[in-house]
DNA sequence: CCTTATCGAGCGAGCGTTCGGTAGATAGAG
DNA sequence: CTCTATCTACCGAACGCTCGCTCGATAAGG
C-alpha cells in the first residue's frame, strides 16, 4: 500500500497516482479515545457501556448542536433526544463547558495524528506530498463531517482557554503545509519566489468544503472535483511555470462515484 | 474619482494601476440606513436622537458580541455598557433577534451595493474587474472590520429565515466572481478550461482576511500584500500560461501603510 | 399640559446543575 | 442453586439563577 511503484489499477476502485491515507478512525473508536482521556470526569466505569452511552451522547449533541449551536442546545434537548435523564447524563461529564472541550480536543488531536503521518510513498515528492495533505484533509472531514462541522463552528465564542486550543491547532495544520512548500523551495520543485503567505490560504479552501457541504452537494460537486480543483490552484501557486505543462492529472475521473 | 485616465501619483499616496472602489459608507451611515429600513420598528421619532442612539447602541452591540457570540450578549450587558435602560433599548428594536437581523441585512446589502458598482475603469477588462472585485471587499471588510466579523459568527446558527439571508448574500457574492470569470473565458482572456469552482474559491480567501484578522496582523501581513497575495493565487489559477508572464505588477510596495 | 424619550422593578420561562432515591446486575456465603 | 448485601447506572424533582421582555412611572422640552 505504501510503494510508490505499485500505483497499477486493480479493480472497480482504479485510482490515480495520488495514495491513499491509512484508514480513519470510527466514531466508535474517537469515542473509545475520549472515555479514556477522561476516566476521572466519567463515573460509569463499564468500558463497553460507558464507550456506547457516550457515542450515543456525543452523537446527539453533535447533531442538535449543528442545528443551532451549542450553547442554544440545552441539556432538557440532550436528555430527550438520547433518551437519558439530567442526572444520569452527568455521569458522562461534569458540566456543559466539559462536554464541549471533550469533542474540540478529540477533533484536533485526529488532525495532527492524521496528518503528521503520511505514507512513506508520499514524502519523497514535496508534490505529492503537499496533495496528499489536501486530498487527505478532504477525506478525513468527508468522514467525519459532523465532528469537524461542530468544531468549527463552536471553536469561537469561547473562553481563552477553548479558544487558544482552537488556534493551536489551526496553526499546527498551516505547519505541515508550510513545512512541505518551504520543502519544495529548498529543493527547487517549487518557486523560489513563492508567497509566504500560501500556506495560511490552503487551510480555508479546505474548510470551505465541509462548512458550505450542502451547497456543493446541491450542485452535484463530488470530494474527488473538488480535491483536484484545490490541488490545482495550490500547485499552480507554487509550482514553476514551466512545471505548469507537466503537472500530472490530479485524479482520474469516474472515480469512487456511490 | 471614476474617470480612467486620471490614475497618475497624486503625492504620498501614489498607488499601482488598480482603481480603488468609491468611498465607503461611514458607520453612522449604515445606521442611518438601518434606521430608515426599521421606522415602523423604532419608536423615536426624531433622526438625530435616533441615528446616535442606535449608532451607540449597536456598536455596542457589536462589540460584546464578537466576544463570546450574540447569544451571550444579555440585554442586561448591553444595557450596562450602553448606559440606558432595559425598556429604553426597546425603543429601537421589538426583539433581541431584531437587533441581529437589522445589522446583518444592512452588511448583506453593503456587500451588494459596494460589489455592483465598479468604477468604469475597471469593467473594460475581466482581469482587472477581478481585481478590483478581490481588492474591493478587502478594503470594504478591513474598514468595518467589527460589522464583518459579527456577520460571520453570526450567520450559521439561526433560524431559517435568517441563515436563508446569509446564504443569499454569499450565493449573490459568488454570482460577482464568476460573472468575470465567465466573461473572461469568453474573451479569451482566462484559460478555455478555468474550473467551474474557482469563484467559489474568492470567497473563503476574502474571509479569511477579517476572520482570522489578529493572525495577520501578529505577522505583520499588511492589505496590501494579503490582497496581492489572493490576486496572484486567484489569476494564476484562470490565466493562461503565457500570460502569467505578463502579468502586471499586483500593487506597489509602500503604500498606505498608517 | 401634552408629547416624547427614557427608566427600572418585576414577570414568567428556561437554564445548568444537584442529590436523594431506585431497579437491576453482581458476587459472596450457605 | 438460593438468599442477601453491595454496587452500578440511571432517574427526575427541585434549586438558584439569568434570561428576554413588559409596563406604569417620570423627567424634560415646547
Amino acid at each position: 500500500m505504501t510503494d510508490p511503484t505499485q500505483r497499477a489499477a486493480h479493480g472497480a476502485g482504479e485510482r490515480a497516482s495520488l495514495p491513499m491515507m491509512d484508514t480513519l478512525p470510527t466514531a466508535t473508536q474517537l469515542c473509545a479515545s475520549i472515555l479514556a482521556r477522561h476516566q476521572d470526569t466519567i463515573s460509569v466505569r463499564k468500558p463497553n457501556i460507558a464507550v456506547a452511552r457516550l457515542q450515543q451522547i456525543l452523537e446527539v449533541a453533535i447533531d442538535l448542536s449543528n442545528k443551532g449551536g451549542f450553547q442554544a442546545m440545552s441539556l432538557r434537548d440532550l436528555s430527550r433526544e438520547t433518551g437519558m435523564s439530567a442526572g444520569g447524563l452527568y455521569a458522562y461529564f461534569d458540566s456543559k463547558t466539559t462536554l464541549l472541550k471533550m469533542i474540540l480536543s478529540e477533533v484536533a488531536d485526529l488532525v495532527q495524528r492524521v496528518l503528521s503521518s503520511p505514507p512513506a510513498a508520499v514524502t519523497a515528492d514535496p508534490v505529492m506530498h503537499l496533495r496528499w495533505l489536501i486530498d487527505t484533509h478532504l477525506r478525513m472531514t468527508e468522514a467525519l463531517l459532523p465532528w469537524f462541522t461542530f468544531a468549527f463552528m463552536e471553536a469561537k465564542n469561547f473562553p481563552p482557554a477553548e479558544r487558544r486550543m482552537a488556534v493551536d491547532s489551526e496553526m499546527l495544520t498551516e505547519s505541515f503545509f508550510s513545512a512541505v512548500v518551504l520543502r519544495g523551495m529548498e529543493e527547487g520543485v517549487f518557486r523560489p519566489d513563492t508567497s509566504p503567505l500560501l500556506p495560511a490560504l490552503i487551510k480555508p479552501l479546505l474548510q470551505e468544503w465541509y462548512v458550505k457541504r450542502a451547497k456543493y452537494r446541491r450542485r452535484g460537486i463530488t470530494l474527488e472535483s473538488y480535491s483536484a480543483e484545490v490541488q490545482q490552484v495550490v500547485l499552480r501557486a507554487c509550482l514553476p511555470e514551466a512545471g505548469l505543462f507537466t503537472m500530472p492529472p490530479i485524479r482520474k475521473s469516474g472515480d469512487a462515484r456511490p
